[in-house]
Order: structure tokens, then sequence, then C-alpha cells
DNA sequence: TTGTAATTGAATATCATTCTCAATTACATT
DNA sequence: AATGTAATTGAGAATGATATTCAATTACAA
């Protein structure tokens, strides 16, 4: 499974920053890896109890820049109240339309984006390190609920 | 000057929702109509205590969602300590390129983008109400000190 | 084995944003 | 113009995710 892949590279990053490789970390990391598609701090939490492991809220903080940095997992949307994270090991690099009424994340890959990237970046002699398209709006069950009035909409708004 | 116009949207969008015109959120408006390109809740905060204005941080937080339905403005990027915001009157649709070192915000239109978001709305059957696309990495100034080893970065990391 | 800098858990701090509540106000209706 | 009522306000307190402090522990290079 990809757990021991997880750990090379995190070990490695480790290494090359003079970090040390804990147990904690290791157990974070195998929390992580089980993981479904969108995460956030406290899930990762949730999944080390369940694995018996009393590594604390705080160093799971403290752990997910490093995860970030070690090109394990990235943020997904901001936003909401938390910070979604979604592994990246082995995953096309894809964007996110999230649905404003349920909250729904569907993601979908876009290769003309990046080429359209590339560009702007070129011409703003800007270095990309991450680039997303994010789409907000309603999602296809939320747009039959619309037409029941049973949504969350707080105001009155006309649609573009 | 815009603050006319600012003015007849916002109060169109509260008598629809059957909400008050108030001297606090007249105040409010003036101070929107007054800031830079990028601004978030405290700026407007701010603004209004120069304006001697005793409006209050809580409404100003009150007003936001407003001023955001009634199609004034947007935010612009989460995803640092707060949220920022942007005035939408009489502006291209456009998107951002965030430096991760220093936090220079650069605007950039892309037709293109457009073009492709629809696509692929339509094959999933969302209804975009919004969409943005987010480059970030590092500016032209900070670049230059990259190669002086000048950088902010935490950890050492390859760039692609 | 040892020295030392990194790491940890627990508790506490932070701090942007939201909420509570009693007093005030806008404004539709008379 | 007066009235009724629901919306709004400021002040302060609450919230809640994330960050930090500190003393005790631990990884790991030498």
């Amino acid at each position: 499974m990809a757990f021991a892949i997880y750990e090379e590279q995190f070990r490695y990053f480790l290494k090359r920053n003079n970090l040390k490789f804990t147990k904690e970390r290791r157990e974070v990391i195998a929390a992580i890896a089980i993981q479904r598609n969108h995460f956030n701090a406290e899930d990762i939490h949730q999944q080390l109890k369940k694995q018996k492991s009393n590594v604390s809220l705080a160093t799971v903080y403290r752990t997910i820049p490093l995860l970030i940095g070690s090109g394990l997992m990235t943020e997904t949307t901001y936003g909401g109240e938390r910070i979604i994270y979604e592994k990246i090991y082995n995953k096309p690099h894809h964007h996110h339309m999230v649905c404003i009424n349920c909250g729904k994340i569907i993601d979908f890959t876009c290769p003309d984006v990046e080429i359209v990237q590339n560009d702007i970046c070129q011409k703003n002699f800007f270095l990309s390190t991450e680039y997303r398209l994010e789409i907000k709006g309603y999602c296809q069950t939320c747009r039959k609920k619309m037409k029941n009035k049973k949504m969350n909409r707080t105001f009155i708004q006309e649609f573009k």
C-alpha cells in the first residue's frame, strides 16, 4: 500500500530539514494514509484515537505544515470554518467545485488550465508553486431543491 | 463618483430583502467606496474612524454579507489570517496571483478561463455563481531575493 | 554513552469572527 | 404626524480553530 511510500518521502523530508522522525509523526502518517479524499485536522486526530494512538491535537497541528512541506498533502478549500486537506500522492492535479448550499466538493481535472497558468506566470515573471481553479455554486442535487424552495439561501439574489 | 451608484444598488438590495437603510450602513458604504483594491474588515473599521463615524466593528462584520449579497464586493483570497475583500463595481472579472513570500496580490484577467469553466459546469450540471483561478508562488521581486537567500522559506523544498 | 537540539502533551493564549441582549431606530401603516 | 413592530445597534462576551508556552522527554549525531 501507499503507506510505505508516504513514510519514505516524509523521512527524507525530515532528514533534509534536520527534523526527527518520531513515533508520533509515524502515527500521524498512518492516520493520513487512511483518510478519504477530503479531511481536516480534527479528522486526523479522530483517526489517531481509533488507532489507539495518544498523539495530541497540538501535535497534529504541528505536523500539518510538515506534511504539506514534504509534498504529501495540500490545502483544498478554505473559506469554510476549517481548512480542508487532501493527499496528493499519486493523484493527478485537479480542481474543485464547491456547493455553497450543501458543502459538497466535486473534483475535476482540466489540462487547459495548466496552459493558461503557464502563460500568465511567464508574462508576469511569477514562479508558480501551486494553482487552483475553484468554482462555487449549486450542485445538481441542490439545484433541484432550489425549485422546491428548500434551500439555504440567505438573501434574495439573482443568478447570472 | 461611484459612491452614489454604490448607495443606489445597496438600497435596492436592502428593500428587496426587507432590510433597513440605516445611518450606519450608509457610513459603511462610504468607507468601502474609499478603499483600495484589497482590504479587510479591520480596514473598513479604521476608515470609519477616520470619517469620525462610530460604527462598531460588530456592525462592520454584520454589514459585510449584505455588501457581498448586494453585489458590491466579493471575497478575494482566503488562506491568510483574515479574509480579504475587493469591490467589484465596474471592475472586470479577474483572478489573483499571490506571492507566498511577501503576500503581494497581482490581479490578472483571463477570458479563456471562463470558457473552460462554463464547459465544466455544464458537464456536471453545476450552477456556478462564482469562480476563481488562484496562483500561488513567488513574485518577480521575491525571486530575486531567493537568489540572495533573503527569503522567508520555512522548509527546504524543491521547485517544480 | 552522551550532549543537545528537537519534540511532546497539557494547558493556555490568540484573535478573527459571531452572538447576546437591552436599548434604539427605520419605516410601513394608520 | 403618531404608532407599532421588526430590524438594527453597540458593548461586551462567546466561539472555536489554530498557535504557543513550558517543563519533561526523546531522537540521533558524534
